[in-house]
DNA sequence: AATATTATTCGTAAATTTGCGAACAGATAA
DNA sequence: TTATCTGTTCGCAAATTTACGAATAATATT
């Protein structure tokens, strides 16, 4: 009868992890580590998505911390959130840490 | 002009990440670590939401092939996916190895 | 002042997600 | 057979996500 709570680490991660949670997003967050930073023309310029759609990715991506913009007039200047992505890479790395480690083999199949 | 493709592999990583995005299926992960395996009533008993959104979530898990669970008449035993969650934990090792490493700061501000 | 460039915001539509109670299915127990 | 236990599926509603073109704002250029 004992719930369990979820933790505000918990809703953390699955912050980052919404972020995450699209194709688009991933392949923005790797072409912006290719580059260090760049600007929104440029990240628009290489997908095949409308400059709207493209903005509000990248508005997702900010509000969930893994990235920063800054404007740079007319331009808007984009690079990972190094503080934020390092907190991520922390407890993802937990959360694999948790749930991976020499696990014995369940007899569930799939 | 040269638009970048996404790839099967971010694909993947996405729809890992997707199913992580929620804190209820991340509090379920942690919990389906520390016992190793149980019962769907193991699961809906410390979670307060309904066993219909229960069920929901540990099949958008299941789909995602991050779990795997088994018939055991009556019951339901659910547990970590290990091949699928070893795959995840080196994709979301390579995302944070090109996306972390040493970065030079930029100059965005948040 | 008028124009061009850059990127966000607005307005809208379609699809998906989340959540629940009720109904259901499968197997066991009375 | 009937009842009980377990978990999924159904049907529905509300909220969110995804995507786009058009309108807008902010700045630089002519």
């Amino acid at each position: 009868m004992s719930k369990i709570e979820i933790t505000p680490e918990q809703e953390r991660l699955a912050r980052f992890a919404k972020a995450l949670g699209h194709p688009t997003r991933v392949a923005i967050l790797h072409f912006l580590a290719q580059r260090n930073e760049c600007f929104f023309g440029d990240i628009h310029e290489v997908l095949t998505v409308a400059k709207a759609t493209v903005s509000q990715h990248l508005a997702e991506l900010k509000e969930a911390g893994l990235i920063q913009g800054t404007i740079e007039p007319p331009k808007v200047k984009y690079c990972i959130n190094p503080e934020n992505w390092e907190m991520a890479h922390k407890m993802f790395g937990q959360l694999f840490e948790d749930c991976c480690p020499n696990r014995k083999p369940c007899d569930c199949k799939k």
